[in-house]
RNA sequence: CGGAGCGUAGCGCAGCCUGGUAGCGCGCUUGGUUUGGGACCAAGAUGUCGGAGGUUCGAAUCCUCUCGCUCCGACCA
């Protein structure tokens, strides 16, 4: 491709609406437009990346025996209520009528179509497994769209759906596609942790997550400094055990702590460290009420409770619901002679004399203590881990890192396949629920992370594999004739050389070529000028790292073509 | 959904408080010079000041409504 002809419009300045650097980057790259809030348009130059990515996906879905299709982006709402969605996605969910004033949705994820697909046709033991996948664009009008790619709206996903007879073979199925996946990534040249993750709305009954480890990533990755455990904190077990202090029980004391709405406060006015005190938390399960009671210094974890609970939403509850089940005002509530149902974290099982709220404004009390003042409805792990928890597989140590959930596999199990009479028949003539998995792989965060994950002060640093070309060259003075001419033949022979090769032809300053060069980040950068031609050379940057050498305009070809070769090879 | 902020040329911004008919840098066009790290000179073009309504002799500026966008929060009692 000639950069002349081709339509890659880089911006010298941050636009201001980018926060994140590879929002900021591709903006600069001239990879994508915004359209309107979290919907985007893919320039050529970051259609490329997209592509290499969709390619890399696609390789190893067919390697893995999935079987690609299409499924349509617009959705009968028919079958979403037959699965029972319809109601519970939400406000994600982007309903609209049609000419005839009826229902559809965007589809933010396929089960219900691709389950319809197969229970019109599987009927039989002997046509299973199957695994069905397709990389298409999904809506999810998310409350809080941000950070270019990160969270769009609308984005590119591949979406992988099994089918099984059996147990095993939905976890054969499950396994072929964990294995898929960290090829996936390990080809795209990205640093990134399998994590156990919680299932969340999709439901099912396991799950794991594919974190690309960044410093901006959104979701809190827990993992054991001593084995391989990774877990998304939202699901990291905590283990907490410990021996109940020898010390006598004390009076229960009320203490006025006037304004004390926090931890840090009511610690200070009752001269106790934050891991004596009790904090009760209400929460709204389904509509009812509940108390949780966490430790001081630690935080709740509403995915917890709402699986404890078997709810389907969990929320805090308002200034209202607080003072409807406490009689007290947000800040002060306890769990003593509260008429609601009390859960508490493990880690509350080891206190003795410890600060509560006092149901009341400005009242806490001191002393409190497990079954002579409160009766305590189930203990259970219910806080996020913290860095330095002990593992519950080896005991070794918690440690946080960020990371950007760029793929995710569940196994469903007969969730959508019960729901929606998905079944077949046995050899004993006997018809069963199909047990299913599915398989999510978002493609342009994939793309976002891997530039999260490799940039530098100057721009983007592809990875050979996901580089939306592999080899820049820059002409560096298109007028000299001998400058053009060397360009111009290691462009052709590049491109024999079944090489991506965008040559910069511009008649721009070298400066400006050199800022462009940096910016979008081409792997492997070739400078044509006459300083170097005169010896009959031509300097090779590395983009990563910087590396430079100068090479014989007659082996250049060749020595590209042997690096972009190796690139690949590595990945 | 709650809070905050922003909308002025393609991009980044100033002007608004204190009303007088719009400006800077980059980019763009033309001509010339220049060519190994975002060149220089000269001459130009470009705005329904997000939209609607109001106040006023006069509104980018003040008031009301509205649309869009961004950030923070929605999980710490």
């Amino acid at each position: 491709m000639r950069y002349s002809q081709y339509f890659l419009p880089t911006l010298k300045e941050n636009p201001a609406d980018a926060e994140v650097v590879s929002h900021q980057l591709m903006m600069r790259a001239g990879m994508i437009r915004k359209v309107a809030a979290g919907i985007y348009s893919y320039l050529p130059f970051g259609l490329r990346a997209i592509r290499k990515v969709e390619q890399i996906v696609r390789e190893e879905m067919n390697r893995a025996g999935a079987i690609e299709l299409l499924m349509p982006m617009a959705n009968p709402a028919e079958l979403w209520q037959e699965s029972g969605r319809w109601d519970y996605y939400g406000n994600e969910l982007l309903r609209f009528k049609d000419r005839h004033q009826r229902d559809f949705c965007m589809g933010p994820t396929h089960e219900e179509v691709v389950t319809d697909i197969v229970r019109g046709h599987v009927k039989s033991y002997r046509q299973l497994p199957v695994n069905l996948y397709q990389i298409q664009t999904k809506f999810r009008d998310e409350v809080r769209p941000r950070f270019g790619l990160m969270r769009g709206r609308e984005f590119i996903m591949k979406d992988a759906y099994s089918f099984d007879t059996s147990e095993e073979g939905a976890n054969r199925s499950y396994q072929k596609m964990r294995e898929a996946y960290c090829r996936i990534f390990e080809r795209c040249g990205l640093k990134y942790r399998m994590v156990e993750a919680d299932s969340g709305a999709i439901g099912g009954s396991f799950s794991h997550e594919f974190m690309v480890l960044a410093a901006t990533g959104e979701d809190v990755v827990i993992s054991c400094e001593s084995c391989a455990y990774s877990a998304n904190i939202e699901k990291a077990v905590v283990v907490d055990r410990g021996e109940m202090p020898q010390e006598p029980l004390s009076e229960l004391e009320r203490v006025v702590t006037r304004g004390a709405h926090t931890v840090a406060d009511v610690s200070q006015m009752l001269n106790l460290k934050p891991s004596q005190i009790v904090k009760t938390m209400l929460v709204m399960a389904d509509a009812e009420p509940v108390a949780v009671l966490i430790r001081g210094d630690h935080e709740l974890n509403v995915a917890k409770i709402k699986n404890l609970l078997g709810a389907s939403v969990v929320e805090l509850a308002t200034p209202e619901q607080i003072a409807a089940a406490t009689g007290g005002p947000v800040g002060f509530s306890g769990p003593i002679g509260l008429k609601v149902p009390i859960y508490a974290d493990n880690a509350v099982k080891y206190l003795r004399n410890f600060g509560v709220g006092g149901n009341e404004k400005d009242i806490h009390l001191e002393g409190a203590n497990l079954d002579r003042d409160f009766q305590v409805t189930q203990f259970a792990d219910l806080r996020d881990a913290a860095e330095g928890d002990a593992c519950p597989h080896c005991g070794g140590r918690y440690s946080h890192t960020r990371g950007i959930e760029v793929g995710h596999i569940f196994k469903l199990g007969t969730k959508y396949s019960e729901a929606m009479k998905a079944t077949f028949l046995d050899a004993d003539g006997k018809a069963n629920d199909i047990i299913m998995g599915c398989y999510g792989i978002g493609i342009g965060r994939t793309v976002a992370s891997s530039i999260e994950q490799n940039h530098d002060a100057d721009g983007m640093i592809w990875p050979m594999p996901i580089a939306p070309f592999q080899v820049l060259v820059t002409m560096l003075n298109p007028k000299d004739e001998a400058v053009r001419d060397a360009a111009e033949r290691l462009y052709q022979q590049l491109q024999e050389a079944g090489i991506e090769v965008l040559l910069d032809d511009r008649d721009e300053r070298p400066g400006a070529k050199f800022k462009d060069a940096d910016l979008i980040g081409i792997p492997l950068q070739v400078t044509v000028g006459a300083r170097g031609l005169k010896e009959g050379q031509l300097e090779l940057k590395q983009r990563a790292g910087g590396e430079k050498a100068l090479i014989a305009v007659e082996r250049i070809a060749e020595e590209l073509r042997k690096r972009v070769a190796a690139a690949l090879a590595a990945a």
